[in-house]
DNA sequence: TAGCGGCCCTGTGTATACATAAACCCGCAC
DNA sequence: GTGCGGGTTTATGTATACACAGGGCCGCTA
């Protein structure tokens, strides 16, 4: 059978796992300091797999050098949020197109379907637990299904180190449940268009989702809840959920 | 004055600036064994700036884990080819178009001007030097030109990584003068493209000029040097060119 | 009191030492 | 001769120790 693939259980990918987690979800927040030692007192491990865990973060654009000395989460601002969509646009029509060429009809006619029974989900107001949480669930498969299909691990990879970027911005914006159903029906539409086989429907759907995705969350970033003109606060998210470092005021003054 | 920006002669910058490089130009060969003491014993440092190296060049993609212990310089094959220019087209094309919008025209200006003269100096047998390399060079500065222009370091940061790839696999194939000539009208056509403003035009052609930047790549790779049908190995260019390492044999063993 | 200079301290960058696991090789047995 | 098994070797992964530079703080001085 499958003999575990990923059966490494290395300190340095584990750190690197937990940092990357927790950069997306605001635990850490942008501008707050990855002092080497500091990390490898909280997560237990020696610096030698932090830095190595730094080296990828830096990689990743999720981490960068502050003053040639000491790194810092990278910033976000507006600005970062509409240039982020750029690359995806570019990227994710690509991948459209190329699925829609190459794709593998059964696995995009099942997610039509959740598509479909997602938008009349949220519409009929079920799921009442997390309904976002497992929408994005099903754009995550999407997501998969897309990579399986354009059978190009460059376009991958790329796409990989974009919607990386895109998951952390997702927490500067609000969804509410009107948004939920126009994106179920862009997708449907763009899944539609795979199925079809029609290359140039499928980038031209991308397009549509994308822009109405950006002026959503540009939209909630203004009336929302953070308003700094340009850079961008987290909105608290206690930084300490790691049994909390030997000083916790420190990273508190990093949150600007 | 301007404090030297970049002041910071780390090894691990060193290591894999070096180790980059050699695996650009082939002297690092498609599947050579990257093995940390033999690294760290030929550039004269310890293994710990060449493990940062080493995971630096894995988040490139220019090296990859082989069999879950040890790293290869990654493979290259006529697929791989087809796959980064994939991702390529994907993002001149929107480089292209933002540029159009954004653009300085003086810079731009300049560089058609000297396009036109590439053009005819090739033309014309001159240069008798390194008329590809100059031409490369050009290239070079149209390249960073477009970067500045974009004003996206997201999308930058991911031209660049195509880039690398695009330029090892370069030397897959061999240019010669009448698609120099042919190459220096593409690029013409889209500087003044970008000059004129005209995005859509800007993006169509530069999917021309990757189009036929690809046959010409693929058809001098099939009736070219390299003829393994699947994966391509390097035409030599001996592996030690540093001061050799303690045991010389073993590097030659991975040229496959 | 304000400015300056030196000391200390903290953090990164590098080197080295140690643990561990996989691969290889040799020898033995069938 | 071939297959298997154990020991050895060599690689990576991790921890720790050392070097050095930058910044901050304190005290001294004008």
């Amino acid at each position: 059978m499958a003999p575990t693939p990923g059966a490494a259980p290395r300190a340095s990918d584990l750190a690197y796992a937990r940092l990357r987690a927790d950069i997306l979800d605001w635990a850490l927040a942008p501008g707050a300091v990855l002092a080497e030692v500091e990390l490898s007192t909280r997560l237990g491990i020696s610096r030698t797999p932090v830095r190595e865990a730094l080296a990828r973060l830096v990689a990743d654009g999720l981490a960068e050098p502050l003053g040639g000395r000491g790194l810092v989460v990278a910033p976000v601002s507006v600005e970062n949020v509409v240039e982020i969509f750029e690359l995806r646009e570019a990227l994710e029509r690509q991948a459209a197109a190329l699925a829609a060429e190459r794709h593998d009809p059964r696995v995009f006619e099942a997610l039509r379907d959740e598509f479909v029974a997602a938008g009349e989900s949220v519409a009929a107001g079920e799921s009442v637990i997390g309904p976002v949480h497992d929408y994005y669930d099903l754009v995550g498969r999407f997501d998969d299904a897309i990579d399986a299909a354009v059978q190009n691990p460059y376009l991958v990879a790329a796409l990989d180190g974009v919607r990386t970027h895109v998951a952390r911005i997702r927490r500067l914006s609000r969804d509410n449940p009107a948004r939920l159903i126009d994106a179920a029906r862009e997708h449907r539409q763009i899944v539609d268009a795979i199925i079809e086989g029609d290359a140039r429907l499928a980038e031209a759907a991308t397009r549509v989702h994308l822009h109405n995705s950006l002026r959503t969350v540009l939209d909630t970033i203004d009336h929302g809840a953070a308003s700094a003109p340009k850079r961008l606060s987290a909105r608290a998210s206690d930084p300490a959920r790691t049994p909390a470092p030997t000083r916790a005021p420190r990273a508190e003054r990093t949150l600007r």
